[in-house]
DNA sequence: CACAATTCAGTTGTGCGCAATTGAATGACG
DNA sequence: CGTCATTCAATTGCGCACAACTGAATTGTG
């Protein structure tokens, strides 16, 4: 009786361009930034986790990224033909690739490290905002993948009959 | 002294995980509920600004989705193939075109009012709980934005001489 | 061992997002 | 009035995201 359905319309409007906008907002200062760096923001992210783990098969990758290989492949063959990365079939599984850093990549490392401190600076957003933002957006991605899972397309988990 | 650069990019890492990973699963709830009908969550987003103003011209609906005809125009061909809507050029200023629902567009809207719902229920967040977020996130787009307009590639704003 | 199911990377097709460009219409200014 | 700059929508080109599928390698099971 609260609020009828057309507000809630409207209010929804508000949330969803909210995250929209501060997405593509984010994504844009990033741009700009990563530039020098010849990276794509998704690439940036990609580098990130490798140098941290050095070396992955494209799987795990996809697994800290919460990508699939259809966005990887060719976006690690970029990466490949920048000669920052190189992909081999590994020798136990010859279905898995293995992504390593070549030097060049460990190298750009350095470079990248006065990114965040950019990035921050951009944000305006002092440590504290920073981590509660962050342990608000990890509580919203975690319960729309709950409720992803528990809602295939079609109707609500009730409707689940054998 | 308190954080050495290394440190910076570990917790870069967090914060722009954080947020895309939460954008897109955002964006794969809206999907699996769009579905129904038949609407992307862009496309969605575009009819959500129909709804409320019934005619606009491409050029304000990117002002209020800030996205440019670029985006737009092939959005709304798809839109107009789908019988949502309308597209003709203004008479009083031909380089305009105006947008706006067909019959089936506004109808559509009585079918859409269950999405919202639907939307709330899978983040599982209260009224108050959206609010906050949603402030935080607008904080962040407003600062975000202006830092692009401040600094052009290359360098900071400090550099700006005639 | 043989055969079915699974796992993995890659490809294809669709749609979004953005930069850069094009071309037409409009507006401003001398 | 004519010229030049500006404002629009549309197009092109590139990269990401994701669903669906392919094909090869591996694992599980009888």
């Amino acid at each position: 009786m609260n609020t009828p359905d057309d507000d809630w319309l409207r209010l929804d409007q508000q949330i969803c361009f909210s995250l929209h906008a501060a997405s593509r907002a984010f994504n844009g200062v990033y741009r700009v930034i990563l530039k020098d760096l010849g990276l794509t923001y998704p690439q940036y992210l990609v580098m990130l986790v490798l140098w941290e783990h050095d070396e992955l098969p494209v799987k795990k990758l996809g697994e800290h990224l919460r990508l699939d290989s259809g966005t990887l492949s060719p976006l690690l063959k970029r990466l490949e033909a920048a000669g920052l990365v190189r992909r081999e079939r590994s020798a136990r599984d010859e279905r898995s690739v293995e992504v390593r850093l070549t030097e060049e990549g460990v190298a750009l490392r350095q470079r990248a490290l006065q990114v965040p401190r950019r990035i921050a600076a951009s944000t305006g957003f002092g440590p504290d905002e920073v981590r509660r933002l962050r342990a608000h957006l990890d509580e919203l991605t975690t319960a729309l993948d709950a409720a992803a899972l528990a809602e295939p397309p079609g109707g609500s988990p009730a409707d689940e009959r054998s």
